[in-house]
DNA sequence: TTGAATTCTTAACCTAAATCAATATGCAAT
DNA sequence: ATTGCATATTGATTTAGGTTAAGAATTCAA
């Protein structure tokens, strides 16, 4: 458990580490993300203050997650046995986010995941730009910014 | 913790329930799924024998997942809370399957995350049809049957 | 403050997968 | 065996979202 701060931009943990850690944020936001093989960024989670952010591959497998800063950063790094002990009702309400993700990515369209996670996350919405969201919603910025458009209309 | 029989078809539990149980397979083979507004089904997990398989919204929520049974099983139903306790590990396997899933939605073509689903669990994909590995997979039967062509022909 | 670099928007076009529809195959229950 | 029903495949068509490209708007560094 030590404390830690990050810059905007900087990257916490690379995808491929072994033993990672656990990031809990004091203030500031980070990010998780993967990039596949075509080089493309897809956002995992956003992780402002009072979050949690951690890659959750199997321990003896590397990490297939990058962390970063989105603004400057004060966090602590647990380790995730510790993490397991300290904070077990953190990791239900991680596992509860997780399963509604999923979910949206399966049935809804780009527009319902739009409106959802405009409605879930709000105080999100206001700090990261388009290109984040798109990334996060699994769209491009192009179908975003459309997306948009047809939101203004329908209201 | 109490044993529980079900029969091929039965449903263990609803959407809309409120505390709902975590279920460890000890034979057979479940499901979870949830059914979106214009009634279509989405598989969220199986679960085959030692899997746990549970809805994992916040406990003061109502839960998103259906879960019945694919085959005749034999399993167990566990409060939450002692879950949490019992099998912290497996917790965390779950967390990591998840992420897995979460990736592979946003990033992946129906192609990949077939041939992925295959690598992944061959002893399911034996077991269940493939309407149900289409509605894992995000896609349609009619897709499913396509990519396994494509799949063919490269081989 | 100004130039360079991202980001955002818009438009035209393209593609993967959905939808709709028809047939074929398998399976369960009498 | 025969009926009925769900599953699987195949084809034609549609559609949501991706790709490419160009211009406008912001952000950022010097």
């Amino acid at each position: 458990m030590k404390k830690i701060s990050v810059k905007k931009g900087e990257i916490l943990q690379h995808k491929g580490e072994l033993n990672s850690k656990v990031y809990k944020v004091h203030s500031g936001l980070l990010r998780s993300y993967s990039i596949d093989e075509q080089g493309k960024e897809h956002i995992f989670l956003f992780a402002p203050e009072d979050w949690i952010i951690a890659d959750n591959s199997a321990k003896d497998v590397p990490s297939e997650l990058y962390i970063d800063a989105l603004e400057d950063t004060e966090c602590e790094a647990i380790n995730r046995d510790e993490d397991l002990v300290l904070e077990p009702l953190k990791l239900l309400k991680r596992m509860a986010v997780l399963q509604n993700r999923v979910i949206m990515l399966m049935s809804a369209s780009a527009i319902e995941r739009y409106n959802h996670f405009l409605k879930t996350y709000p105080h999100i919405v206001q700090r990261v730009s388009q290109k984040m969201i798109a990334s996060y919603l699994g769209i491009t910025p192009e179908a975003l910014s459309r997306v948009k458009k047809e939101s203004h209309g329908k209201r």
